[in-house]
DNA sequence: CGTATTTGGTTCGAAATCGCACAAATGGAG
DNA sequence: CTCCATTTGTGCGATTTCGAACCAAATACG
């Protein structure tokens, strides 16, 4: 298999899907009882990006269908973590707002895996995923806008 | 944020969790009509570390309960792509076994991304992936060994 | 304008995921 | 051997995911 084999893409992405299994289950089980990963996604886009998106925006951003936003944003508006809105400047559509709870959840779940990650800090060396980090971001980048 | 930071893990789940869902659309776009991306996963495990496994065992090595297994498992086998068989060694466990159709499907799928993977290639520098596969397959066997 | 097309969001139904409970088989401890 | 805790797989029900159909608002275009 040469170096520049375009099936090292195959492995990569065989790697990432574990990897996701794996670090789901460590996020969940730090989660309080009735989250689950996809609403802790939500809540840390609109701490990064900023709250007030709308819907379709962050369905996009995930590449998820529309309908299943719709779904997990109806959780988070029923746990009291966000809040929807009319969009004033579209009729057709809301926008995503945090509450303080909301903010507050994403903020304790973080610490709370704070020492998991600093377990796992302990036994991987952590300068590897630092150099990993840019071409995951670049591999991350490329992908979202290869897809037509 | 210090380079040594163990919340570079946050980061790096982020990218990967990301990336997973891109690169599942691009399987589940050259499946077969009814086949998902789990159905995949088990067809080409079951190639890399041989069949007459057991469900159990599948369902540790995926890190899903057992209960999702067994759906997956009964989805190929209606679909002529596993058989399952009694256990000689386990009245209570059966061992799963590849059909010729299911290894088929598999290097169909496997050659049908084979074009995808090319495009991908020219706009990306794979070395630089070649060079993070074995961090990548580190951090999942550390991971995967790390959960207790 | 007036109409057609596109876009954002929801509802609905099918399939997938998963926790709980259960039966069958195993494997020890006494 | 008997009892009992453990393990494997499945049935069931609740939740999640997601495609199809739909409505309302916005946009394109004659």
């Amino acid at each position: 298999m040469r170096d520049n084999d375009p099936s090292v893409f195959f492995e990569v992405f065989n790697e990432i899907g574990i990897i996701e299994q794996l670090s789901r289950a460590i996020l969940e089980a730090r989660l309080p009882h009735g989250l689950i990963a996809p609403h802790f996604s939500v809540l840390n886009h609109l701490t990064r990006v900023g709250d007030g998106r709308t819907p379709m925006e962050m369905a996009r951003a995930f590449q998820v269908p529309k309908t299943s936003m719709t779904h997990t944003l109806k959780g988070l508006e029923q746990h009291g973590l966000v809040e929807m809105r009319p969009n004033p400047d579209d009729g057709r559509s809301k926008r995503v707002w945090l509450t303080e709870r909301g903010r507050e959840v994403r903020a304790e779940t973080i610490a709370a895996l704070g020492p998991d990650f600093a377990k796992l800090a302990q036994g991987f060396d952590v300068a590897q995923l630092v150099e990993m980090r840019p071409v995951l971001t670049a591999l991350r980048e490329y992908l979202d806008a290869a897809r037509d």
